[in-house]
DNA sequence: CGGTGACTTGACAGGATTCAACAGAAGTGG
DNA sequence: CCACTTCTGTTGAATCCTGTCAAGTCACCG
C-alpha cells in the first residue's frame, strides 16, 4: 500500500514512530479526484482534511463575478483542509483537483485524537500552519504592495529556484491558474510575458521559459 | 500582579489549570512600548513572542517604496509575533505599537517547553494559528477580488458587529492605518466615505460613523 | 505661536481589467 | 481517423479604478 509511504514522505509525519505511521494510515481512506473536479467547497461543514498522494490540487476563492484567486497549489505529500480540524466548522476556502489525483482522507475526529496523544505530530502541525501563515503573509504582501509584472518575475524566480536553479523553467500550471495565482487575469500575464521577451529577459516557447537576464528579473520582482 | 489576569482572559490559555497558567506567568516578563515604537521588524531572529495586555498593536509589511500593508490589529490579550516560534527563524513581517502598549513576553524555548507538556495548550495554539489562516484567507480574498468601496464597506460592518450591533460606529483606528489596512491610501479612504455619505448611506462626524442604510452598505460589501 | 500630523479635495496619469475576436491545441465521439 | 467542440492562450482597443502629486484646512502639542 502507498498510502503509508506517502505518510512518511510527508513532513507533517516526520519525526514520528513506526507504530505511529502505522496507526495514522489506519484511520485514513483513500478517495480519487479527476481533473477539475470539486473536493470540497467553502462554507461546507469539514469532517475531514486530506493528503495528496499525486496530482495536484488549488485551493481558491471566488469572487461573486465568478473570478478566482488561488491561495495554494498542493503538491504530492502535502495536506489541505488541515484549517477547520483547528478553528472548528467549516471550509474557509474551495479546493480542487487540477489533474487527476488520489487523496488520503483524514477524519477530524480520529486525528484530533491522534494529535492529543502524539506531542511531535502537534508540534509538525504547528510548523506546518506557521508556514502558512508565512505564505499568506508574502502573498498579501504581493498582491497589495507590488505590481503584476513584480509577481510574475517572484514566481520565475521561485520557478528557477524549484527546478534547482536552472535557467530553463517549465510553467507547472497553465497560465489561467497562473494568473489566479497571481490575483490577475490570463491576458494581462500574456502581455507581461511577451514584454519582457522582447525586453530581452526571457525567451519564451510555450510553456519553457528562459531566464537570461537574472538580474533583471530580481530587479522587476522588486519593482524596478 | 495583572499579567496572570490578563493570561487568564486570553482564549490561548483557555481551559489550563491554576498550575499551569502560574507556570506560564512566570516565564514571562514585561515590556512597555510607546506609540509609535517598532516592536519587532521583518527579518529579525525572533527568540520571544508577545502577548498585548493594553493598548494596541499593528503588524504590517513594508515595500521598497515605503507604502505599508496592515495585516493585523493587535487587541489586548491577543498574542503576536508567534509564528516563528514555530516555523523556526525569524519574524515575516513588522510590528508597532499603535498606542502606548504593555506587553508580556513570553521566551520561545520556554514556551516550546511548556508546550510540549501541555496538549491543551498546544491545542490552542492550533486554533489560534487555524484562526490567523482563515483571517489572511480573506484579506487576500478582499485585496484580489473585491474594490476598495466593497473592502471599505466590509470594515465597516465589522466595527457594527464589534460594537454589538449598534448602527453608530466609532473608527477605532487612526484612517492612515485604516487605508494601510485596506490595501490602499488616505486619500481614497477620504473620497469613499464621501461617496456613501452623498449617497446617504453613512454619515460621517469625524471619527462616529452612523449607517444609516445598512442595505446598502451591505450591497456594498459584496460588490453592488 | 510655530509646527507637526491627520484629513480632505482637486487634477492628472497610468496600470490593469474588460470586451471582443481569433488562433492553436487538446480532447471527444462517430 | 477526421470533424467538432472545448479549452487555452494571444492580441487590440477602450474604459476605469486607484494611486500620485500638490495644495490646503483643521486640530493638537510642545
Amino acid at each position: 500500500m502507498q498510502s503509508e509511504a506517502i505518510i512518511r514522505r510527508s513532513p507533517l509525519f516526520a519525526g514520528l514512530s513506526d507504530e505511529d505511521l502505522a496507526r495514522i494510515a489506519s484511520i485514513t481512506t483513500d478517495r480519487a479526484f479527476k481533473r477539475g473536479q470539486i473536493i470540497f467547497s467553502e462554507g461546507e461543514t469539514a469532517s475531514a482534511f486530506y493528503l495528496v498522494v499525486y496530482g495536484r490540487v488549488k485551493v481558491y476563492k471566488v469572487s461573486p463575478e465568478g473570478k478566482e484567486q488561488v491561495l495554494h497549489i498542493i503538491d504530492p505529500a502535502e495536506p489541505f483542509g488541515e484549517v477547520p480540524v483547528f478553528s472548528g466548522h467549516s471550509f474557509p476556502a474551495n479546493a480542487a483537483a487540477l489533474e487527476d489525483c488520489q487523496t488520503l482522507v483524514f477524519p477530524r475526529s480520529s486525528f484530533l485524537e491522534l494529535l492529543r496523544r502524539e506531542p511531535s505530530l502537534a508540534m509538525n502541525m504547528l510548523g506546518l500552519l506557521s508556514r502558512r501563515l508565512v505564505r499568506f503573509a508574502r502573498l498579501v504582501e504581493e498582491l497589495s504592495l507590488k505590481e503584476v509584472p513584480a509577481r510574475l518575475a517572484s514566481y520565475l524566480l521561485y520557478l528557477k529556484d524549484k527546478s534547482g536553479g536552472s535557467s530553463e523553467v517549465d510553467l507547472d500550471i497553465p497560465k489561467n491558474v497562473l494568473s489566479a495565482l497571481l490575483g490577475t487575469v490570463p491576458e494581462t500575464v500574456s502581455r507581461i510575458l511577451n514584454r519582457m521577451a522582447t525586453e530581452g529577459l526571457i525567451s519564451v516557447e510555450g510553456r519553457r521559459i528562459t531566464i537570461l537576464d537574472n538580474q533583471g528579473i530580481q530587479d522587476y520582482a522588486v519593482g524596478l
